[in-house]
DNA sequence: CGGACCTGTATTATTACAGGTCCGGTGCTATAAT
């Protein structure tokens, strides 16, 4: 009954609000868990109305909605988009280091008196406690956290703050969560609702299958071979396309020199001003770059129809970039392609990008200060000598295997039963190996995937946790017939089921491909193993 | 880890390569100096 009336509120928001006439069974799946106040975890491409699924609730809900978005560029196209609808419902306000004293105390102000409903922020932002006190008196009735796969990709060395979500969802007064992202395979899924603790959250995944993409991958042992395979590319397709390099001086090289040769292009990389990066962003959106060089930086809440092709001119780092990267093309549903230039070499840089490893000393002298007594950051810095990255991921690691907490006024301690400092160093240092390693991992995935003779299609699904029972019939390989219908493919443990490897431990079983079985470790990261020989040696038995 | 670039040496030239050095992605915020 309830429920009912939960589906009809929201079909008449939605049209209300937005001019929808339908929502998706798994957009409204996911607004009735939203209004029923539970958690959910939301796993569906850009383009597929993902906003609206914390939106339109909110718009519903009694109090405001905490937006935590990670990048201030795109919370301003967000802010701009639900503003423009001069709805008081949909009202949206942001605090950040763009807004002066007066605007922040403004933005607050709005909120309390229900003149706004959405407050965008950063986790960033948010871990000033007296921010987050400011936020909490607001009494916010939902938190969503948008991009949330960011979670599992930045939190353990990049933007720290990531990985404090939970303590501060628990700090604004644990209100109901949404989290959405367009990507995340089943071990992201569960990173990110152990890391925002979710309780019992709702899981609405779309399939992921893009069937307008075709999926192509070269092998290209010069450089030559690979300019002369995108100068290909480019001859034939349409524009606008997006051409993704590993670094920035390759970008700069590389829309030079395809100007040069009579294909305009701009690179936009993380290095530029940020005002030139936000003009190419927007001349990009309105069809004047016909071709964009881009290092990683260009791409997070671009949500344009009509991108005819997406080129790599090396191996990502991971499954999961490469699938994000790839899918900005054809979100019309036009014919897209896809194309992956790769050599052998490109892992290099991804192990360099992956880092060294932290030292075991430096990690323990930084416990025994925090076992003493509570300390700012700043205060730590002088007392070891830390750069203030190097300490932000040192604390980090010391919080995930319980030697530091953060504290009142800013300030980090140690727990009441920390590990001696001797112990904390051994275990952070083996907990970033531990990363090292899955991390590295995910960039032989990505290798596995470029080698493949099986079906594209198949071989990523699997990937994100998606069986195909058919090859998918939009890459080259099936194009070729070289792709092997995997009609079931069984081995000798089911797929997704939960195995002991002696010397690994507990990992997953994700596919099965010919005589090959992938499963992701919990410690050593993803494995691929010979069918037989499991069989022959019993390596692995069901957990 | 590997590529780009520089320097030195071999040698008797305007070249070839061995060996060393440096560089490499993603972004927030606070604060200081103009």
């Amino acid at each position: 009954m309830k429920l009912t009336t939960h589906a009809t509120n929201l079909r008449r928001a939605a049209k209300n609000l937005f001019g929808w006439t339908a929502l998706r069974p798994n957009q409204l799946a996911a607004m009735r868990a939203v209004m029923k106040r539970h958690d959910a975890l939301v796993v569906l491409p850009t383009g597929a109305g993902k906003s609206a699924i914390y939106q339109i609730p909110a718009s519903l809900i009694p109090g405001p909605t905490v937006v935590i978005s990670p990048l201030l560029a795109l919370q301003q196209d967000q802010i701009a988009a639900l503003n423009e609808r001069q709805r008081p419902e949909l009202r949206a306000v942001r605090i950040s280091s763009d807004e002066s004293a007066a605007q922040q105390a403004e933005a607050i102000e709005e909120i309390r008196h229900g003149r706004a409903e959405f407050l965008f922020i950063t986790p960033e932002a948010l871990s000033n406690p007296d921010r987050l006190a400011e936020v909490r008196s607001l009494s916010p009735a939902l938190v969503a956290i948008d991009e949330a796969h960011c979670i599992s990709s930045w939190g353990h060395d990049f933007r720290p703050d990531y990985l404090a979500l939970g303590h501060l969802i628990d700090g604004l007064g644990r209100p109901p969560v949404v989290a959405l992202t367009a990507t995340a395979s089943p071990p992201v899924r569960d990173d990110i609702i152990a890391r925002l603790r979710l309780r019992e959250p709702e899981v609405v995944v779309s399939g992921l299958d893009r069937p307008n993409l075709f999926l192509e991958v070269a092998y290209c042992p010069t450089d030559d071979y690979r300019w002369r395979r995108l100068i290909a590319l480019l001859r034939d397709d349409e524009r606008p396309g997006i051409i993704y390099v590993p670094t920035r001086r390759a970008a700069e090289e590389l829309a030079q020199r395809l100007t040069d040769a009579g294909f305009p292009s701009e690179f936009y990389h993380g290095g530029m001003p940020t005002a030139a990066r936000h003009e190419l962003h927007e001349a990009f959106l309105a069809d004047r770059v016909p071709i964009m060089v881009a290092t990683s930086a260009f791409g997070m809440g671009i949500d344009k129809p009509n991108i005819a092709w997406v080129v790599h001119m090396a191996l990502p780092d991971s499954p999961d970039s490469y699938f994000q990267e790839i899918g900005r093309a054809g979100r019309d549903g036009s014919p897209s392609r896809v194309l992956l230039l790769w050599r052998a070499e490109d892992v290099g840089l991804q192990r360099y990008f992956s880092g060294g490893l932290p030292d075991e000393k430096e990690l323990g002298d930084l416990a025994a200060v925090l076992r003493s007594k509570a300390r700012t950051r700043k205060e730590l810095r002088e007392l070891t000598g830390l750069g203030p990255r190097k300490l932000g991921q040192y604390l980090s690691l010391l919080e995930q295997i319980g030697a530091a907490e953060p504290r009142a006024k800013q300030r980090v301690g140690a727990p009441r039963y920390a590990p001696d400092a001797l112990e904390a160093g051994r275990a952070a240092r083996a907990e970033a190996e531990r990363q090292q390693t899955v991390t590295r991992s995910r960039t032989d995935m990505m290798r596995a995937f470029a080698e493949t003779t099986g079906c594209r299609g198949q071989v990523l699904l699997a990937y994100f946790g998606e069986q195909m029972t058919e090859v998918c019939a939009h890459c080259d390989n099936c194009h070729a017939g070289t792709s092997v219908a995997n009609d079931g493919a069984v081995g000798p443990f089911p797929v997704h089921s939960q195995v002991r490897h002696g010397e690994w431990g507990p990992g997953l079983v994700l596919n099965y491909e010919d005589d090959r079985m992938t499963v992701l470790f919990d410690e050593v990261g993803y494995k691929t193993l010979s069918v037989r020989v499991v069989s022959e040696q019993g390596l692995l038995e069901l957990d």
